[in-house]
DNA sequence: TTCCTCCGGGACAAATTATGTCCCATGTAG
DNA sequence: CTACATGGGACATAATTTGTCCCGGAGGAA
């Protein structure tokens, strides 16, 4: 990544999608010219108000031209496209890595955002906005999805918007407290969501130590019970993944149990499951919610973790959870793919 | 010049805008913290409202911290501003170009955009969008600004936006037709800066070409004469700077004219006056409105030119139109600076 | 020719966001 | 203590964006 981009995403955080955007104009006219409004806005995906205002936009720049025939570039849009390749490409052009690592993780889709979420905080906010927008398009009439806790999907929460396609979406908790800082406990982000999305929401309120008793006492009570049917009837699923050890310590767990993660090779963490590099799991968080045999009913479940500090924790994870869509970073999907080429060729 | 920021400026010259305006409150927040908002905003000549809409998002962007005691930049804020100051200055950073021309013309403010108008077409118009932020800057409660003819006029026109302060502001032509298009007339500029800024405007219709007696008929015109008490009134007066020969040719004068214009050595032209490399005038065209003399009594003359080819003329014109404040572009800014300096030391 | 389709641009209401303008509790300096 | 400047809350209003029409006209097909 450009160090420039990395100054300037801090102070204009939507700049690359600017570019982006534009960008894609311009080439779709390049492409379908001359082209009208309405269907280059259908091509494009949005709306022909909002194309037209764009439109505008680069009209005043001089890179594009209208007749009555349709819109065209100018010269300059051309010779701006044309210089814009390589670079577009270099930032966006994440296809043959989405595609590899689909394949290699046999996944039914992934997507990649650029940067390094270890290096830059704001590559966090990209992966965010990436999933909100995924979540947006998943929308279902009345549909419950449920979100775990951690600042990845802390982050998809912060960027959602308010669509009326979520107005009838219920968000809950995948799993009770964690013993997580608030804002990222999984109570907080699926009230965020709902907050931010114009959606409802349900909490589940348990305490994140409990004795077996206690445990089997509580899970009897109607209150939860109704929320575990609700949840039980999860058409998304968000989670994200954790490096083992950090999950540990933000967990505030106890020294025996660090010690015994590390002991058994511990490197992934996912809604309150522990698993080794093999993908099995080493252990389980006590805590009331979907468990992983919930996960089969399932119909989409996305996952979402960056950093090439995770690499290692989302492949374990992978096969386990078996996210049908993962969202990641540049870095994590770089380095995932040269471990797997390097474990295979030992 | 970064070939990144090139693309961008085409492409997102609205974003780097913003970039800038964020980049001036951290400059400014860095120099006085820690300071109060109400301070700031009229350090930065801004509003405390929208001051603080940029502070809310600096802070969440973790460059900005608030205490009781005021605003201040966080170590990362700090590193910030550190590493994007060559960035900002490559983008729109002339300040020494423009101390230097500014105490070499003896004006009061000089302000220079990046490019060269002879060969991007931008440049103007980032011309013109610093004439516009001027403009709205001095915007004073019903006040008279006359406007001369040109492309680069028309350009500041151009990129006006409504502002509050400029709806009491009535836009006149400095003077009368002088044979050019329509889009470049000081007429139709005039109203196009009233339209786009939301204020009033006053036209003058006179024709080009007159004889002495039919000038003299006209100017005791009522219309006329209260137009000129209009125009006298003016607080602000805009004007371009034309290379002779080329300004000469667009208003199709005579080759008689032509001759005599290269005879005296005209090298440049504002609002149809014509002046030699010594800043004498050499011809002056025949047109009903404000003269050279009108100009002792107006607050603020503010001249817009770019491109090297009208460096020349630029300087010439510099100490007989005594603009108070000149819009230029870096390449006509740099060969002014060079013929200076080569003519000082012969 | 006539009809039909698609073009850009105008218009306007609704929704959303930005902005101006207060006020207030609090911390600090004198 | 007083006097003052601070950040943040609240809220009406202005401004902008967006969705959704419509229209006259150019171009192509019949």
């Amino acid at each position: 990544m450009k160090p420039i981009l990395d100054l300037q995403k801090q102070l204009l955080p939507d700049l690359l999608d600017v570019m982006r955007k534009r960008y894609e104009i311009l080439r779709h006219l390049q492409l379908m010219q001359p082209v009208g409004r309405r269907s280059l806005a259908s091509a494009l995906g949005t709306t022909e108000r909002i194309l037209r205002g764009e439109v505008d936009f680069l009209k005043e720049q001089g890179l594009v031209r209208t007749d009555p025939v349709g819109m065209s570039l100018t010269m300059q849009g051309d010779t701006l496209v044309a210089d814009m390749e390589p670079l577009i490409k270099e930032l966006f052009g994440f296809t043959d890595l989405e595609k590899q690592l689909a394949r290699m993780l046999n996944l039914q889709k992934v997507i990649v955002v650029p940067g390094d979420s270890d290096r830059s905080d704001w590559v966090k906010k990209e992966m965010g906005k990436a999933g909100a927008r995924l979540l947006k398009q998943l929308a279902h009439p009345r549909q419950v999805v449920a979100v775990a806790g951690g600042t990845t999907v802390a982050s998809v929460a912060q960027m959602m918007t308010a669509t009326a396609g979520l107005r009838e979406t219920t968000f809950v908790p995948a799993r009770g407290g964690l013993g997580e800082t608030v804002e990222l406990e999984a109570n907080y982000i699926a009230s965020l969501m709902a907050q931010k999305s114009g959606g409802k929401y349900r909490l589940m309120h348990v305490p994140d130590q409990l004795s077996d008793e206690a445990y089997h006492t509580l899970i009897r009570e109607p209150h939860i019970q109704e929320m575990l049917e609700i949840l039980r009837s999860a058409r998304i699923v968000v989670h994200g993944v954790g490096d083992a050890q950090t999950m540990a310590k933000r967990r505030k767990s106890s020294p025996d149990l660090l010690e015994k993660l590390k002991e058994k090779g511990a490197v992934g963490e996912a809604f309150g499951y522990y698993f080794n590099a093999e993908g099995e799991i080493v252990h389980r968080g006590h805590s009331i919610g979907l468990s992983l045999e919930d996960l089969q009913s399932v119909e989409t479940i996305i996952a979402v973790a960056g950093g090439s500090s995770k690499a290692k924790a989302v492949a374990a994870v992978g096969p386990v959870a078996r996210p049908d869509i993962l969202i990641t970073d540049e870095a994590a999907a770089r380095t995932i793919l040269l471990d797997l080429a390097t474990a295979n060729t030992p």
